[in-house]
DNA sequence: TTGTAAGCGTTATCAC
DNA sequence: GTGATAACGCTTACAA
């Protein structure tokens, strides 16, 4: 019962019978080695086209003592995001032998970083790519060390070694899109700040920040609200920015899920957006495009970083050299209607 | 150098040695054999625990000739169906060894069957889940029995033998909400149709009719547009619709995306929505609450079929019975404020 | 109830 | 250049 012509998948083993050569020979074959007669490889590529073998991703695996999988940890920052992101991440290793694990998380349970932990033994991955927000969390980079699975950080600012992260610009983004803002002759500014303890709030304030300082603009407390990056949260932003006796003419939003509840609240006060409002958000989420009017936006670069990360994961599959890859890679600035001169 | 206190993960022979058994009583603790004494089984775990043993998947993988993935094919419907669905098959598969591989594919590439085969081929998985619109492709489901890959597909309507799919109830719920535009007193009721070659713009076509049909009102060609799911496509169809001289008092679109483009339509006519106008979508994307006024819509419940599916694939690994498992799930009309008495 | 031997499909070592 | 032979970590016969 050595081999038969099974039904099931041919083998190393039926190759090389069919190529009469040996088994390790083959595996040269698979693996490129260079130290082959080419009339030895050709006989074998023959065999295995004939036999249509593939080989084995577990029994390489457990041979080379590694894995063909790589993992994406996220808990959920945007739908998009995530599929774009692995969109990336698939172009770059279609035509390697890896596949993309995904491991939806949530951050606030209580279990997450056991789950995290446990989902890492069970699989290990040969590397993990980690989506803000929880890429953010130390805790959880060291948890990937300790456990020997390489990673990859994504994030709105450079958050660990160049090798081990890649980047976007939100500060001098939103700083540039802050000056257009200014430029267009607004003065008076609203900012909708994101969650606290979210990095990407943090920078997009700082960029927000500077090009207002920058103009030599202030802002006062009552152009200033504070959300967790969902819908409701921009309807109390709005709610609070817009009913003042003087409220501002132009808002700046830290995401578009909030600038979309500002908007809506606008809507309802009988605000003309843009010529009385001008609103920018950041993501550039489909709807984005979809809003009335159509947001002025910041788009996140997610399906390069989806490639970059992958690259910097996998260099040695890929054929790139890591050094010859960005850590940050440039956010544009997507002008719309929502935004005119006052 | 049998085994040596490798500063890499414990074996099965560390537990073995570690315990004082054969590897293979070590094995039967693994998969839960029932024929061990107490008193093994428990000085087994207490090993596993100190070590920190987790069984490699590779190798079970290879031993037991199948391996621990479950694959998920899709062209991006959605991007927060894919991800609801994603998370429900995580929920169901948590607890057990599996994890999930996504692969995004492009239905309209040339390569489409080619890319999905490689895929297959190379990955192995236990089974695969389709969801639509690939889902309904009859050719994609060959390749997969062909290549002895089990699947299940999602789509909107039964595609296949009961344990190879999980349907929603598309007709019979926009029947459902197209009555209830009727009893709201709308007789002018315009329809955007999906795209040719979906089966969802189908059902939803059907259940809209059937309901028109009942109530004895016409569906003119001037009251039907035809759409591809996109934004833009619903904003050609607001045009046809909402400019002539007797426009519909009540659209349903077939998306939400469909109505977005719609809606804005109306906007920029300075149409009210909803005092003269009625708008229903399709989906209950998260879009869909933030839109002016919030969208009525059909909420599809692809969280539970992520969990159907996984336990259909699944049924012996996650303790469950296929015939005890549901086909059809009822989606849920979501009434908000875009709908009102004519 | 437990252990022994063989094998899953591949790669690494080291001869030839 | 190529081929035995022994891993890799686990499971399934089959024995004891």
């Amino acid at each position: 019962m050595k081999r038969g012509a099974s039904k099931s998948q041919p083998t190393i083993n039926d190759v090389a019978a069919h190529a009469g050569v040996s088994k390790k020979t083959v595996s040269r074959v698979i693996n490129g080695s260079p130290l082959l007669a080419d009339k030895t490889r050709q006989k074998i590529e023959q065999a295995i086209e004939t036999l249509g073998f593939v080989p084995n991703p577990q029994a390489r695996a457990l041979a080379l003592r590694r894995n063909f999988l790589v993992a994406l940890l996220h808990d959920n920052p945007n739908a998009q995001t995530v599929l774009n992101f692995e969109k990336g991440v698939l172009s770059a290793i279609k035509t390697s032998d890896f596949a993309l694990v995904v491991r939806p998380v949530e951050r606030d349970s209580d279990e997450l970083m056991q789950d995290i932990q446990s989902f890492l033994e069970r699989q290990r991955p040969w590397g993990a790519m980690l989506l803000p927000p929880i890429s953010e969390r130390d805790d959880i980079a060291r948890l990937c060390e300790r456990l020997g699975v390489r990673y990859v950080r994504v994030g709105s600012a450079i958050l660990d070694l160049p090798d081990r992260c890649v980047a976007s610009n939100d500060q001098q983004v939103v700083e540039q899109a802050t000056r257009q803002l200014i430029s267009l002759g607004h003065r008076r500014i609203g900012f909708v700040r994101g969650p606290r303890g979210f990095r990407s709030a943090h920078e997009r304030e700082a960029g927000f920040l500077a090009a207002l300082d920058a103009a030599g603009l202030p802002l006062p407390n009552k152009y200033r609200a504070e959300g967790n990056y969902r819908y409701e949260s921009g309807v109390d932003a709005g709610r609070k920015l817009l009913t003042q006796k003087q409220p501002p003419t132009a808002v700046f939003c830290s995401n578009d899920e909030m600038a979309a509840g500002l908007l809506n609240v606008a809507h309802g006060l009988k605000i003309d957006v843009p010529a009385q409002l001008s609103v920018v958000g950041f993501d550039d989420s489909p709807t984005a495009q979809h809003m009335w009017p159509p947001l002025s936006t910041i788009r996140w670069p997610i399906f390069d970083m989806g490639i970059v990360a992958a690259r910097k994961l996998l260099p040695e599959f890929l054929g790139c050299q890591t050094g010859s890859l960005p850590t940050t890679i440039e956010s544009m600035f997507v002008v719309r209607e929502s935004m005119a001169p006052i």
